[in-house]
DNA sequence: TCTTGAATTGAACATACGTTCAATTAAGCT
DNA sequence: AGCTTAATTGAACGTATGTTCAATTCAAGA
């Protein structure tokens, strides 16, 4: 059945992570199952469980990699705390988008598959999560603070920008009428104005 | 095994959708079988087929009956075409935070589950999404024309803002800090932010 | 109380699931 | 070529799935 040639471990697993990544984004975690998974990448069924000791630990796997995908390419992308807080804004907002795009099947899984993660998987990756939330929260709040951002409460506007650029992703299509660069503009024009930030067609006062 | 007594079809048929779209929504449609929402409702597995064909149309049923409830209530709720466009935007928002809120496992579903559908039911349910966020489209370009309300995008402005909203529903939680009201108050703020129209507390000019 | 139609059941069907395991194949090293 | 270890397999296990159906119970009207 299996007409693969040149084994290669790290391959192997990769491609099973992408047809994972694939298959659970267009049919969700329960609906996949190994064998069909197996299938994709003409493989048995069976040699699945060299790469991952069940199912279920495959998901965890997948979702900790997106995350920590996210969190590091974060942390090198930020801006230092000492910068001003629209700026941060700024960074965060164009960093989301320009990391979320073409990596929306990821991100689909990461927002929709938590519930099938065993409790203590789900709190892994819930932690991670918030930090994130937490970090975008803190520059909104030192805005807050500097009078330089305006808002009535920093974690809820965190959620809110949050949860409408990774809605981004739910009607994003590389062959749409909309590129990335054009939707980052439009999207940190958006973020910019809900925070009070002069951008740069400005409120003219008269 | 049933202890069910005063038999009922309405009554029966109520629980069953009643305990679906809890279930689903804590564990996804995959997840449930046919058998455990019967035993969570005190009936035989085989009872569920006198009220719904198929496990998929049930959830087609459930997501269909969501959406129209969802249109129905907003065409009653909504403003006159004739209204300011500010006016319209700030009862759309109200109204969907209003909606929404009792209706998070409704929402959930009808959020997550629309891969789970036939590629027949799923066009027949984006039809009816698209038409939702039609109506705010047209309020944003209406106001946009009428200098009203300020933005780049109407369309892609009316997906942030149902993102935005609709993302309350995945932190909301009734035993919380934060009331229905204080939300209504804190996300019309944002969202009338985002558009350039003057709160209460409105921007002021030197 | 008898009858009628709806509501419900337990058992059965065929199929699919996640997972294990002894046996087999392939790759890399000497 | 021979040896070793990694990679892969087919078959099997036990369980669960959605769905059907003949048989039964139930609620209510005559």
């Amino acid at each position: 059945m299996a007409r693969r040639v040149g084994s290669d471990g790290a391959r192997t697993e990769a491609a099973i992570r992408d047809a994972a990544l694939r298959l659970i984004a267009r049919y969700g975690y329960e609906a996949l199952s190994m064998r069909r998974l197996a299938e994709e990448i003409d493989l048995g069924a069976a040699a699945l469980y060299r790469y991952f000791p069940n199912k279920q630990s495959m998901l965890f796997s997948l979702l900790k990699t997106h995350m920590s995908e996210l969190l590091s390419a974060w942390a090198k992308a930020r801006p230092p705390h000492s910068a001003a807080a629209p700026a941060r804004l700024e960074a965060f907002t164009r960093f989301h988008i320009r990391h979320h795009l073409p990596r929306a099947t990821g991100v689909f899984l990461s927002y929709m598959e938590l519930r099938s993660l065993t409790p203590e998987n789900f709190t892994a990756i819930e932690v991670m999560r918030r930090q994130y939330e937490q970090d975008l929260a803190e520059i909104l709040a030192d805005g807050a603070a500097a009078g330089t951002l305006t808002m009535d409460h920093s974690r809820v506007t965190a959620r809110a920008i949050i949860a409408l650029l990774t809605g981004i992703t739910t009607w994003y299509r590389d062959s749409g009428p909309l590129d990335a660069t054009e939707i980052e503009e439009i999207y940190w024009n958006i973020v910019a104005r809900m925070t009070g930030v002069e951008t740069r067609e400005a409120v003219l006062c008269s």
